[in-house]
DNA sequence: TTTAGGG
DNA sequence: CCCTAAA
């Protein structure tokens, strides 16, 4: 499943001469042939909105708006079905319209909910959801986490947005700050925050880091993705990677061999956008900078809003998995997913009644967002990809070829990411044929193979950010291993370029020394015992394997002459 | 750039 | 995974 080409190697053996592998101006072309768009992540805040007037002692008429995930009632529940959904009808989203139902782009609208409190809620839990400067995976583990809040209603994350004129470090005191602070600063913050972490952005906190990624918390994500375009002709049996090359233009963007390539490179000073992640340079400033300069006057009272961002959800997350893996493995998968979609880096879209909104330097008040106007009912946060610059001539001559709605639409993201639309829900689901809503986990494509795109251009880091920086950990899964073992197997253990070109060739964030020192932590693997092993087992056939493969290459040094292992193999 | 190994 | 000497 991780790579169609590992099975192709016949019973004959097959051969791989230094001289048949194909040049290298090749080669680059058929990598920029992959170059595609990003991928076109909404996640989307499903929620309530409560407009609370709330008197404060200090300021007096601060308000507070309060993003909660409730269906807005203009959507009928029966229009959302769920039941093949991997949560619970108790979960937070059920009934939540898909971020398509209304063909807007994603967003979810709010609806009041003058009963909640924001007393006692979680916050700090969902700011991994926004945090795209940290490395760690401690973020995608905040992600999985947040995104599944348990079925029976359990404690959900929350992000506090208070918009208006403090530097107020706890919820309970939005609206409690000094009326003589900038009337347009927007304040991120969460109640447990600290100064030493905070950046100015919403991040996640970063805890020690668990060796393992991918687990139970990732069992009720919400999400399902649809590559576009991968999945319409259900008939096609032809696995989604060999048969369609959307997935490519989806997700994969690189050239091969990669370097050093950091994909949790962070926002830096030459992004126009609004919000900035530099966290030195806010460290201890509670306040997104960008949001004051050009409105300073036009605030004539010092009204708050709050924003309470219940949860984000993530649509479009499509597994493949044989019917005989373990649903650990499945996890596993998901969080991969998972994982290689934060890795992309995220933006957050604005919606208000219906209408995207891409002018940041507008006020809230401008924008309709207040405590008093009436727009608050249709306020939608979405987290949409930073989508890059790819080459448009050379997409566009793929496009040509490879017509089809789908790759427009990304062509168009490509074009001009800030026109971005979402696919409508006959773009996106009608072609499909399925009546599920955008959170159904459909089976399509493998995520053993997703690969994040390279950083954003516009988000590159400096030389000694970059330096500091390491490349999140994915490990391999059982998937992955037999692609690698096999590809070994056949190949030998001194031709890693090769193995990587035959067997993970889709996989872009698997380097050739990914391989290697993979093949070598196998072969260590191999000789413990299994009480000694950590992380996801390696089913003991394949440690069989890779043992009997590396004594093979190690005793016939045939890999040295670039031949073929004998029929064992076959 | 790719391989091979140590960190 | 990273870093890098060597090829």
């Amino acid at each position: 499943m991780v790579s169609h080409k590992v099975l192709e190697f016949g019973d004959d053996g097959y051969k791989l001469p230094a001289q048949a592998r194909a040049p290298r101006s090749v080669r680059k072309r058929r990598i920029y042939e992959k170059k595609m768009c990003a991928i076109d992540l909404l996640a989307t805040v499903a929620g309530n909105l409560l407009l609370e007037s709330e008197s404060s002692v200090n300021v007096g008429e601060d308000k507070c708006v309060v993003v909660q995930n409730t269906v807005k009632k203009e959507f009928p529940a029966d229009e959302n079905p769920v039941k093949a959904l991997p949560f619970s009808k108790d979960d937070i989203y059920q009934g939540s319209p898909s971020p398509f139902d209304n063909g807007q782009c994603g967003f979810s609208s709010v609806i009041t909910n003058p009963n909640h409190s924001l007393v006692g809620d979680k916050v700090e839990e969902v700011e991994g959801f926004s945090n795209l400067g940290r490395s760690d995976s401690c973020k995608v583990r905040n992600f999985s986490k947040d995104l599944n809040p348990g079925v029976n209603g359990d404690v959900k994350p929350d992000v506090v947005a208070s918009i208006g004129s403090n530097s107020s470090t706890e919820v309970g005191a939005c609206g409690n700050g000094s009326p003589n602070d900038s009337r347009d600063d927007v304040n991120l913050f969460s109640r447990n925050d600290d100064d030493e972490n905070f950046s100015g952005y919403i991040r996640p906190r970063l805890t020690r880091p668990v060796p393992r990624i991918g687990d139970r918390r990732i069992r009720k994500i919400l999400a399902s993705r649809h590559w576009k375009g991968g999945s319409k002709n259900s008939a096609d049996a032809k696995p989604w990677y060999c048969s369609k090359r959307s997935y490519y233009l989806h997700n994969h963007q690189k050239s091969y061999p990669i370097k050093k390539r950091k994909y949790f490179d962070s926002v830096s000073d030459s992004n126009s956008d609004d919000y900035h992640l530099q966290g030195k340079t806010h460290k201890g400033n509670r306040t997104l900078s960008s949001m004051k300069s050009r409105n300073a006057s036009y605030v004539s009272r010092d009204h708050h809003v709050r924003l309470r961002i219940k949860s984000f959800r993530v649509p479009e997350l499509f597994i493949e998995i044989p019917e005989t893996a373990t649903v650990g493995s499945l996890k596993r998968m998901v969080m991969e997913a998972v994982t290689t979609i934060l890795g992309d880096g995220l933006r957050v879209g604005l919606m208000v009644q219906g209408k995207k909104v891409r002018d940041d330097s507008q006020t809230l008040l401008q924008t309709g967002i207040s405590e008093e106007n009436t727009h608050l009912d249709s306020l939608g946060f979405s987290l949409e990809p930073s989508l890059e610059t790819t080459p448009q001539p050379l997409l566009s001559s793929y496009l040509s070829e490879h017509a089809c709605d789908d790759l427009m639409l990304c062509h168009d993201n490509v074009v001009d990411p800030d026109h971005y639309s979402a696919p409508s829900p006959a773009d996106s689901f009608g072609k499909l044929g399925s009546t599920d809503d955008s959170r159904a986990l459909v089976p399509i494509a493998s995520a053993a193979l997703l690969a994040p795109r390279a950083p954003n251009r516009k988000f590159k880091r400096t030389e000694q950010q970059q330096a500091a920086h390491r490349r999140i950990r994915r490990p391999f899964s059982v998937t992955e291993v037999e692609a690698l073992v096999q590809a070994v197997e056949n190949l030998g253990t001194g031709r890693w370029r090769d193995v990587k070109v035959r067997a993970f060739e889709d996989a872009d964030h698997r380097t050739y020394v990914d391989l290697k020192d993979k093949w070598k932590t196998l072969v260590h693997t191999a000789r413990i015992s299994p009480q000694q092993r950590r992380g996801e087992p390696v089913p003991q056939d394949l440690l069989d394997r890779v043992l009997k493969a590396h004594a093979y290459w190690s005793q016939h040094l045939m890999h040295q002459l670039q031949t073929e292992p004998p029929s064992s193999y076959a």
